[in-house]
DNA sequence: CTAATATCAGGACAACTGATATAT
DNA sequence: CATATATCAGTTTTCCTGATATTA
């Protein structure tokens, strides 16, 4: 690997991130609108999501998750509670934890939801992409997983 | 198109978005964890780079670029003034407008930081991708920004 | 007069840090 | 005692809306 080609490697990762920094901004931006009013933002979609996909949750292994604070995964899963769309259970076998699963109300909105295509995102990659766009998409975000662990 | 294949592909985009959730959430907090400190937020690393990259440009024309109000750019960018890092010049030809440019010692530390391989994103990006794979991401990030746009 | 640029003022909200109680 | 979970309280930060002045 010689001094030029370790340059041009350089510059491509540079042009890359720029680019994804911007990506990544509208992206976020673009979520917290579609959300706004009666909705819930984007963590707490992910939050819902991540407990129909793989069954209930405590609020650390959710934070976790998320790689966000438990006090914070804390406060967007109070106002799931408060609206009924979560409730949570003590554990029999650890008392310290509570275990959080999705009401039937919950499910019920999902469906609902899901019927009428009103989720914004998962809509617009329907309408937008397609199959094969999509499938890049899913192997880009395997590869960009990469980035974000630890 | 029927009925079985049109569902298959709401699930398809479900769990795309789902995926695309979680990750923007992890990486939007991962760089604003990366630039804590003495350092600037992903907005405003986004500008520099920017600037940097297309040439001078007013408040607005970024604000747009970015999707974001031009009150919000101004604030970020009101910051990278007070650092010493951008400066603005009104134009002679349109006295609404300001034109923003790096400063040289923006440049110097762009420089500084590159050599030093100091920024998070284009670092993890080389480390960790590699040729073909930061391809396939680069394909992903145009395919990505059909779904912002607008 | 209407449209675009910039900026001041105030507000909302998500996620943060620190501290504390409880259970393992 | 050390570790893990959960939650209360207060703060920071980013971006927002609304209003105003200026110039095209």
């Amino acid at each position: 690997m010689n001094y030029r080609s370790n340059q041009s490697q350089a510059r491509r990762a540079s042009a890359l991130a720029l680019e994804m920094r911007t990506l990544i901004g509208r992206l976020k931006r673009k979520l917290r609108d579609q959300a706004g009013g009666e909705d819930f933002t984007s963590s707490q979609v992910a939050v819902v999501l991540r407990l129909e996909n793989e069954g209930p949750a405590t609020v650390s292994s959710l934070a976790r998750a998320e790689a966000m604070r438990p006090q914070s995964m804390s406060a967007a899963i109070a106002q799931l509670e408060a609206a009924g769309l979560v409730s949570g259970a003590p554990d029999p076998n650890d008392r310290r934890q509570t275990l959080l699963s999705l009401t039937p109300k919950c499910r019920a909105l999902l469906e609902k939801r899901r019927a009428a295509k009103q989720d914004w995102l998962s809509g617009t990659i329907q309408a937008r992409l397609s199959a094969a766009e999509q499938a890049k998409l899913s192997e880009a975000l395997e590869i960009l997983a990469r980035l974000v662990e630890d």
